[in-house]
DNA sequence: ATGTCC
């Protein structure tokens, strides 16, 4: 492949018309990351993306770009909804993954109980690890309200607020959903999974405004410096998984039916408005909306415990959420593409959306700013809050990075760890980890990830999205 | 990410 460096940030893979390329590749990464994209493999995965039907523009990937099913993890694909397609390839296995943070009106000074009874505290009351259940447990006809209605759910059963659906990402619910498309093998999963933290990278932070850097923007989002913070990344649960595992089979037999030629298998597709489309969509939704309901009861969850041990009430700790993003997911948003404006699926796979100020689609409160832009880091650095930048629209489809980005495969990770003790290590800085996972530590380990402050270097200079603060962790939960 | 293989 051919790779023009045309900005400090900015790589393009040039449009080879005799692979079918489409659209030219972007990677916005530095030339040092730009090297490893190349070696794994995943620049390619941006080139195949770029063969795909009805795409706009670019096949885009984040610097915190990796290898993943079909499109690389940091990916963005554009595609025009009326002559392009939809693919599971383009959303991930865990559909509306995704992290939402919530602030105190509590300096982390002010605590007064030791760190380590929080962090127990908090990990007894989080339902956490691979397939592990939680105390909801539901019934079809009550997990099908659920799929339908999402984060409102969620509020009508007592676990928040009409300020929580104000900060959430569309109102924490997808329209499209029909649970009719959900099968039953998804819904058996989905039954006691509601208000579960899961394993992999997904876990619960508690952590402190550590730096400013828009002090503006931090005062109208009531931030300050040495604030307590939680941070909750989770996403839809063997529910999601099972939802995407039923459309890749759909979506393999629709290839031939529309005689769609995809260079890999995995970014099987189907015309967004063909009925495998719309069902995906309908399917999709309800996973969606499904880890809505998730992250709002596993906040409710949360601040009920850290209330219940910092023996404070929660309305003196004031917790007030300030955005709930989506990292896997497609969305159906308004460009201009050659002086006209088109429907477009903008498919995020392990990308945040990133409203600059101004964007229809924001909540009134955050017209003047921009939306908040939750960028989680690993657990032993730091995550940070940014703004939907100026650029975003022109240069990502109104798309961010979504984390650090791996540098270490899972398994790579396990190897590399060898004997040592994560955890210990983590203490040793200050910070308390609790895994329940044996295996997760290692593969979640601060060197499995690329250094966030980079990749948010990155999105900050390019105008994608401006740092607005930094924070710092005290205590994670993980599966 | 995931009842880490139906």
């Amino acid at each position: 492949m051919k790779i023009k460096q045309l900005d400090r940030y900015i790589f393009e893979i040039e449009k080879d018309g005799k692979i079918g390329m489409k659209v030219p590749g972007i990677i916005y990464a530095d030339q040092s990351m730009l090297e490893d994209i190349l070696n794994e493999g995943s620049a390619n995965q941006v080139v195949n993306a770029a063969t795909l039907p009805g795409i706009k523009k670019a096949s885009i990937a984040m610097p915190d770009i990796h290898y993943g099913y079909g499109l690389p993890i940091g990916g963005v694909v554009a595609t025009d909804v009326k002559e392009g397609v939809i693919t599971p390839g383009g959303v991930g296995f865990d559909i509306n993954c995704g992290v939402r943070l919530i602030k105190f009106d509590l300096g982390k000074d002010e605590i007064k109980t030791d760190l380590k009874d929080v962090a127990k505290h908090l990990y007894n009351n989080i339902p956490c690890g691979v397939g592990e259940g939680g105390n909801i447990k539901l019934k079809k006809k009550e997990l099908k309200n659920v799929l339908k209605k999402g984060s409102y759910w969620a509020v009508e059963e007592g676990y928040g607020n009409e300020n929580d659906l104000l900060n959430t990402e569309s109102s924490g619910k997808l329209d499209e959903a029909n649970p009719d498309i959900v099968s039953n093998k998804a819904y058996e999963r989905g039954y006691d999974q509601l208000g579960t933290l899961g394993s992999g990278n997904h876990f619960l932070e508690l952590g402190y405004v550590e730096e400013i850097f828009l002090e503006d923007i931090a005062k109208e989002w009531g931030l300050f410096k040495g604030q307590l913070t939680l941070l909750i990344h989770s996403g839809s649960r063997g529910l999601g998984h099972q939802i995407c595992s039923d459309f890749l089979d759909v979506f393999e037999k629709a290839l031939k039916k529309y005689q769609i030629d995809v260079p890999d298998k995995q970014l099987a597709c189907a015309p967004v408005l063909s009925p495998e489309g719309q069902e995906y969509l309908a399917a999709l939704s309800c996973a969606a909306n499904f880890a809505w309901a998730n992250r709002q009861i596993l906040q409710s969850l949360a601040i009920n415990t850290l209330a219940d041990i910092l023996k404070v009430k929660v309305k003196n700790l004031n917790p007030s959420l300030l955005y709930d993003v989506a990292h896997n997911i497609v969305k159906f948003e308004k460009f201009e593409i050659d002086g006209e404006e088109k429907l477009l699926a903008v498919h995020r796979k392990g990308a945040t959306r990133s409203l600059p100020r101004g964007s229809e689609l924001l909540p009134t409160h955050y017209k003047n700013t921009g939306q908040p832009v939750i960028i989680p880091g690993d657990m032993g650095r730091y995550s940070y809050i940014l703004v939907g930048g100026d650029k975003a629209p022109v240069r990502s489809f109104n798309s961010a990075c979504h984390g650090a980005g791996r540098v270490l495969s899972r398994h790579k990770a396990i190897k590399m760890a060898q004997n040592r003790n994560i955890a210990t290590e983590l203490k040793q800085e200050g910070i308390i980890v609790i895994s329940r996972g044996k295996k997760t530590l290692k593969e979640e380990m601060p060197d499995a990830y690329k250094d966030v402050s980079k990749v948010v270097e990155i999105v900050d200079y390019l105008d994608i999205a401006k740092k607005v603060a930094k924070l710092k962790p005290l205590c994670v939960i993980k599966g």
